[in-house]
DNA sequence: TTTTGACTTTTAGAACAAAATAGTCAAATC
DNA sequence: GATTTGACTATTTTGTTCTAAAAGTCAAAA
């Protein structure tokens, strides 16, 4: 009752296991409804009886992940551990999600942007919690005495958007060469000085 | 001399600043050859006199636009200022030529990256360019006592590329929607604000 | 309520032709 | 000799049709 009226939970949680496999694997364009039907063991049609149709179940996947990804993070942030730790432990589990995210759509992002206003939708709600979150972390970093005071609001936004930069030039950069292991990590790197130098710049 | 043996110079000025005019209203896909030769008022055949096809045209106009900008930058930088002023001058002056950049490819970017490895070279060598800049700056203000010490090398390659990142989201946010101008601005603004973040972290 | 086989519709890709544009060159002009 | 060009060829892009594969639907069955 919690989805559409009588749903059976546990079989659409197979249906979405089996997706994420799939799509994990070969990406959204690679993968067909019938093969994930055949992975459950069931006819398409019965895959379209539970989600409406391929954008749909793989948003859902992406939603399994994002939810994951928001629950980590906030059980991180509830932790008592001061606030710069915090910050530094978002830089990390952010960049995993990221890479996860890619797997999914796979030589994706490209993948990804061509997905239309529910993948728009769906980026800009990520982003709006995650602004949120890391504006939380700043403000209880500044109300413990941690850092000095200043607009978290602001940093936070502007905090987010360069993490995101850091991330979206590593898939821009390469023309049509696949991008590198090295080239993420280098971008893990960036993120990781960036998020050092924002703490210098606003501890006590 | 200085180009093909004799090669008349100011013939190529003009087709190159007709070239630019094209490709700065239309971009690199909507121009052709054969305008550009009729604004010039010569055969599209005299063009390949003078240059050996369109890419390299395309990539001489960019090139003169890079070089202004260089030039526009070494000559800031050799003023006597501070280095912190320097820096932000250097942010103001770069976003304004990725904006030039842009309207030259026109919905470019991509156009532009889907340009071979001409253009991923010029593009590495302006980069490499700028972080040694940038390395400058710092190094700079290091040794006039402005800023404490760290390693210039890696923090000009960290702020260099952090950006550029945050120019390539623009692009790379809107799916099909154009590029809005206030998405520049905030852009800009994210620009300004790590500019200055930066400042505060190593300034004494 | 859930599942499915048989169905229709849509999309992606191959193959082809036509049109537009890039690029070449021998001869003419300066 | 340097420069220009008309007339050419080569390549790329665009539009079309065709086809196979995949998406998506539905009435009937379980």
């Amino acid at each position: 009752m919690a989805n559409s009226p009588g749903i059976d939970q546990a079989k659409e949680k197979i249906i979405l296991d089996a997706a994420q496999k799939r799509f994990g694997h070969f990406g959204l364009a690679k993968t067909t409804m019938t093969e994930i039907a055949a992975d459950v063991g069931m006819s398409k049609a019965s895959l379209y009886y539970y989600y409406p149709d391929k954008e749909h179940l793989f948003l859902a996947v992406i939603e399994q992940e994002m939810d994951e990804f928001i629950k980590a993070l906030t059980a991180m942030i509830g932790e008592e551990e001061p606030a710069s730790k915090k910050l530094k432990q978002y830089t990390s589990i952010r960049h995993e999600y990221f890479r996860r995210l890619i797997s999914l759509a796979k030589l994706g992002e490209h993948t990804l942007s061509a997905m239309k206003a529910s993948m728009d939708v769906f980026k800009q709600n990520l982003e709006k919690q995650e602004k949120e979150l890391i504006r939380r972390i700043f403000q209880e970093g500044i109300k413990n005495g941690e850092f000095e005071s200043f607009n978290a609001k602001a940093y936070a936004d502007l905090f987010v958007a360069t993490m995101q930069g850091l991330r979206v030039s590593v898939i821009h950069k390469k023309t049509l060469s696949e991008t590198k292991e090295e080239d993420y990590q280098l971008a893990e790197q960036y993120q990781k000085q960036i998020t050092a130098i924002f703490l210098k710049s606003i501890s006590k």
